[in-house]
RNA sequence: GCCGGAGUGGCGGAAUUGGCAGACGCGCAGGAUUCAAAAUCCUGUUCUGGCAACAGAGUGUGGGUUCGAUUCCCACCUCCGGCACCA
């Protein structure tokens, strides 16, 4: 074999890495474990099994990392560079539904063949850390670290120094200490059910319950609570769906089964409580700012104020209040309440400076006074909005701001600053889930209410003072308060300010802060998934399962379907009820029943970078000295679509970890990459319709219907199987090789771009491979190429490489890879016409090919004479003088625009470079007859001369 | 609708972050080699006009700031990702 055959290279070498274990990373304290270098943890996003198996996606990002964990071991870093399996979820029990089979089997049969593909990309990953989320060995740490959540509350008032010496305000403790405290008088329970931090020394509510109702009261205070929320819950399919899989006409879009959007009993995870940490500790991370950004934005800090507006009158049921001066004078004595007393609806706004431009209110439709304000000449209209509007989502209630919809109620309420009677509305518009499902109305200074507004005919104040030249309708922009009474002429900042005082001394309100994040929905009613380590008493009491008792395993059952219903008011039966033997326990006589949901797969992805510190460990999820060495992840590569959710939930996980001083870390993923989409050409005809790749053809660089159709349009989408335009990269690989598919994955583009894959292009990589091949080899009789000389390289040529390692380096530690490889092609462009090429030059390229192209650089190596894998030997070091050019081009501008170019000393700089120029008889050319007024220089660049 | 991102030759993209627009690759055209082809090597390739030297235009659209704008500012258009039970 003479030529470059990656299909005999590739997997030779993959064979000599995996019986040399040649990417094994030792732990601290481990055999061969090197303490004196530094360490990097290079993280890929795991994938889910699925029975496709990788798609050309994947190893994009894969491929990104290996190349750096690759080039930081040959910078002489200790590598953690795992890989596992996402394994529980929603396919494999869809399949096991339709077939019967268990889908720990569907499952071990799609990771084995994942692993192969890996393998056969060439990744270094250290083999022995290998983990999927749905082994009990690793199941049982994530139960157990439910369990934390469960064994604790979160002390949003404790002001703390936490382990990394920071200032911290807010941390979740065990609750134990909740119960102590609340039984020595130092805290005590609201009316809400929540925590009280107010005045100590008084428990009173909490000394008023007996035993069975404080521990209910306790568990609804646990960062692992079971409550009800509202869902998309569908008894036919006898589980609850997601919002996009829920069609524009409330059906299920699997079945076309109706579905009702009702409360459910639900675990739910505290995150709200961690708002304000997860947006502040932003500031420790090296993620790029726009992702920062996304998630500040959707956890959706504000400030502004809670107002309560007391009901003027409305239905029979109505707590109206009577005359708004009394309820003024009591309120001063009372004080604001914790929670909203029946006679007000309390509203959250960010703009307590509009409140004298409130002129009608807003109930969302599942606002519990709606049903009682309303009066009888309203009720049917209200009944019939109320009822259309709780089966939409809140996407399409809040997306159509056009055709805003909403019904009075008859109900009116009291402006609390001026006791003005406004109108009281519902309409969809208001969500329950954010603020209080109620809000006061600003039309003057709130687009969406201005719509409204003029829709349904209701009156509108300025507030605020909009420029002359405004001509738009609401205005939000900074301005002078006008009718406003004590606010006039305050900018908007000091009549916030002004404004919450007067509600505070008042008793009407308050100054306070709102998040929209909402607490995570824990509850899935599946089969595949981890099972709650949780037992339900006879009279309704939860009990934890001991730690020495985890895991509990997944049962076997003889359907995974959940038990179906037609009846709307069913309640869900998952597939778990059917383990007959195992969903009962018997405890000290006392009959306890399992908990019968999973949790969902985000479980398993949140804390699995723990568990590849140290797979093995049987007695912790990970061991002290590991975690402490190698945390955190330095550099976490995955895609985009995972920027709010995922990284969320994890880094809430870790700081509930960190609280309980399980973890070293305040944050786990210390830089984040977030690779872009692998997109794929697709073809339309004039009406827009899709035309499967089958039945293309091109002809002069346009695309036509096969068979002489009609001229189609190429368009760039996802991959799909509708458009039949899915890259398999088994194929490519067949083909290419696997050092040629990474070189093209990594050439498409900037890593982070969204790109469209070109099957057309890759030969251009795999030529490059050849032609490098072909700088070693000799094409004819397979041996080293008689042009490889043991002559000393001449200038030129030292430059080129040096310039090269230099450029290589510096684009894998920027992890600009598409002009690394750039770069390649140069160096090769140079090397080819050479007649003789320096030995001493060639060796050090194939260590700069090495992490790009493993395959190819070990043969070359072992060719070249060398013993061991290539990927022990040390990144080459370039010389900083060899690797920039002497004299440099420089455009000599005349009024912004190029006229000539000159050959300059590269540090000329400043009036010497302008001196230069101005010398060079060229440029004299150009400025004659006309008077110099200003030379521009810029140092490599360039010389603008501005004259006339 | 809300949040985030992106628009540069026939195509993927580059541009030291305010300094020569189009690196590098694909494709295409021409040439060398070959009996021929593949492969390989060399040359050219933003558009318009011109044999050419050269001139003009040009980074989604329209404005602005600047000696100088793909880069900064304002307005708009289009596309992509996310919107909480797909993960």
């Amino acid at each position: 074999m003479a030529g470059y055959d990656p299909a005999a290279i590739e997997p030779k070498w993959q064979a000599y890495w995996e019986e040399h274990k040649t990417y094994r990373q030792p732990n601290p304290g481990d055999e061969g474990f090197d303490a004196s270098k530094p360490k990097r943890y290079i993280l890929d996003m795991f994938p889910y099994p699925s029975g496709a198996g990788l798609h050309v996606g994947h190893p994009l990002g894969y491929c990104a990392t290996d190349i750096y964990a690759r080039y930081s071991r040959m910078q002489g870093y200790n590598v953690l560079h795992p890989m596992g399996y996402d394994a529980f979820g929603l396919p494999a029990e869809q399949y096991a539904i339709e077939t019967g089979v268990h889908p720990a089997i569907t499952t071990e049969k799609n990771i084995a063949n994942m692993r192969r593909q890996l393998k056969m990309f060439g990744f270094s990953y250290d083999w022995d850390r290998e983990l999927a989320t749905c082994t009990p060995d690793y199941y049982k740490w994530t139960q157990w670290i439910f369990l934390r959540l469960f064994d604790s509350w979160f002390d949003a008032t404790c002001e703390w120094t936490d382990p990394t010496g920071r200032a911290t305000v807010g941390r979740a403790r065990h609750i134990s200490e909740l119960i102590e405290a609340l039984d020595q008088g130092e805290l005590d329970i609201d009316e809400s059910g929540a925590i009280d931090h107010g005045p100590q020394g008084d428990s009173t509510r909490w000394s008023s319950l007996d035993a069975d109702a404080r521990k209910r009261a306790v568990d609804q205070c646990r960062l692992a609570f079971v409550d009800e929320v509202p869902v998309n819950w569908c008894p036919a399919l006898g589980t609850v769906l997601a919002n996009e899989e829920v069609t524009n006409e409330g059906r299920s879009d699997r079945g076309n089964h109706p579905v009702f959007r009702r409360p459910l009993r639900q675990w739910m995870l505290r995150i709200t409580a961690y708002a304000e940490r997860l947006i502040s500790d932003l500031e420790l991370v090296d993620w790029p700012e726009p992702i920062k950004l996304m998630q500040r934005n959707w956890i959706g800090r504000s400030t502004g104020a809670e107002v309560d507006f007391p009901i003027a009158s409305g239905g029979a049921d109505a707590p109206a209040i009577g005359d708004f001066a009394q309820w003024q004078a009591a309120r001063a004595t009372s004080g604001f309440g914790k929670s909203a007393d029946d006679s007000v609806i309390r509203v959250y706004t960010t703009r307590p400076d509009t409140l004298f431009g409130a002129t009608y209110m807003v109930l969302a439709p599942e606002h519990a006074l709606v049903e009682r304000i309303t009066t009888p000449e309203q009720k049917g209209a209200v009944e019939a909005y109320v009822k259309s509007a709780v089966n939409k989502s809140d996407l399409d209630r809040t997306a159509d701001t056009k055709t805003k919809s909403g019904v009075f109620t008859g109900a009116y309420a009291y402006n609390p600053v001026n006791g003005k009677q406004i109108p009281i509305w519902v309409a969809d518009y208001v969500l329950m889930g954010y603020g209080t499902g109620a809000i006061m109305a600003v039309p003057g200074q709130d687009q969406r209410d201005w719509d409204f507004a003029t829709k349904f005919e209701l009156p509108i104040i300025r507030t605020v003072e909009p420029p002359d030249d405004f001509d738009g309708e609401a205005y939000i922009g900074e301005g002078p308060a006008i009718n406003s009474g004590m606010l006039d002429g305050l900018e908007i900042a000091p009549a916030k300010q002004k404004i919450i005082e007067y509600l505070e001394s008042t008793g009407q309100g308050r100054g306070a802060v709102n998040y929209k994040l909402r607490d995570w929905i824990f509850t899935r009613q599946r089969y595949w998934g981890e099972p709650f380590p949780i037992l339900h008493g006879p009279d309704g009491e939860m009990v934890a399962i001991a730690d020495d008792e985890l895991p509990v395993e997944l049962p076997e059952v003889e359907e995974y379907k959940p038990t179906i219903s037609h009846d709307e008011d069913h309640l869900p039966e998952p597939p778990l009820s059917r383990a007959t033997e195992w969903k009962t326990v018997d405890r000290d006589g006392v009959e306890y029943l399992r908990d019968l949901n999973t949790m969902p797969q985000w479980a398993g992805s949140c804390w699995y970078y723990l568990r590849f510190l140290d797979p093995q460990n049987a007695s912790r999820f990970c061991s002290r000295e590991a975690e402490d060495y190698w945390m955190p992840v330095d550099t976490y590569v995955g895609g985009a679509e995972h920027a709010v959710l995922h990284l969320l939930y994890a880094r809430f996980w870790h700081k509930l970890l960190f609280d309980f001083g399980e973890v070293k870390t305040a944050e786990p993923f210390q830089n984040l990459i977030n690779q872009g989409m692998i997109q794929a050409f697709a073809y339309e005809d004039s009406r827009g319709v899709n035309v499967i790749l089958d039945d293309v053809e091109e002809c002069d660089g346009a695309y036509y219907r096969k068979g002489g159709g009609e001229q189609l349009t190429q368009i760039v989408t996802k991959m799909s199987k509708a458009r039949r335009n899915v890259v398999n990269p088994d194929d490519i690989i067949e083909q290419f090789g696997a050092d040629a598919f990474r070189c093209y994955e990594m050439f498409m583009g900037p890593l982070e771009a969204s790109k469209p894959w070109n099957t057309r292009d890759v030969p251009g990589v795999y030529k490059l491979l050849n032609r490098i091949w072909r700088l070693y080899v000799d094409q004819d009789t397979g041996a080293l190429s008689p042009q490889m000389t043991a002559e000393p390289a001449d200038e030129q040529t030292l430059r080129t490489l040096h310039k090269t390692i230099k450029k290589v380096g510096e684009d894998i530690d920027s992890f600009k890879y598409n002009t690394a490889i750039g770069q390649l092609f140069e160096f090769v462009n140079f090397m080819t016409p050479l007649e003789t090429r320096p030995r001493e030059v060639l060796e050090k390229f194939v260590l700069v090919i090495a992490p790009f192209t493993p395959h190819i650089a070990e043969e070359l190596w072992s060719r070249l004479g060398f013993e061991g894998s290539v990927s022990k030997v040390s990144w080459p070091v370039y010389d900083e003088a060899l690797a920039k050019d002497d004299t440099v081009e420089i455009a000599v501008q005349l009024m912004g625009k190029v006229k000539t170019r000159i050959q300059l000393p590269a540090d000329a700089d400043g009036k010497a470079l302008e001196e230069l120029a101005l010398a060079e008889p060229a440029v004299q050319a150009l400025i004659e007859g006309k008077t110099v007024r200003k030379v521009i220089a810029i140092k490599g660049r360039l010389v603008n001369i501005v004259a006339n």
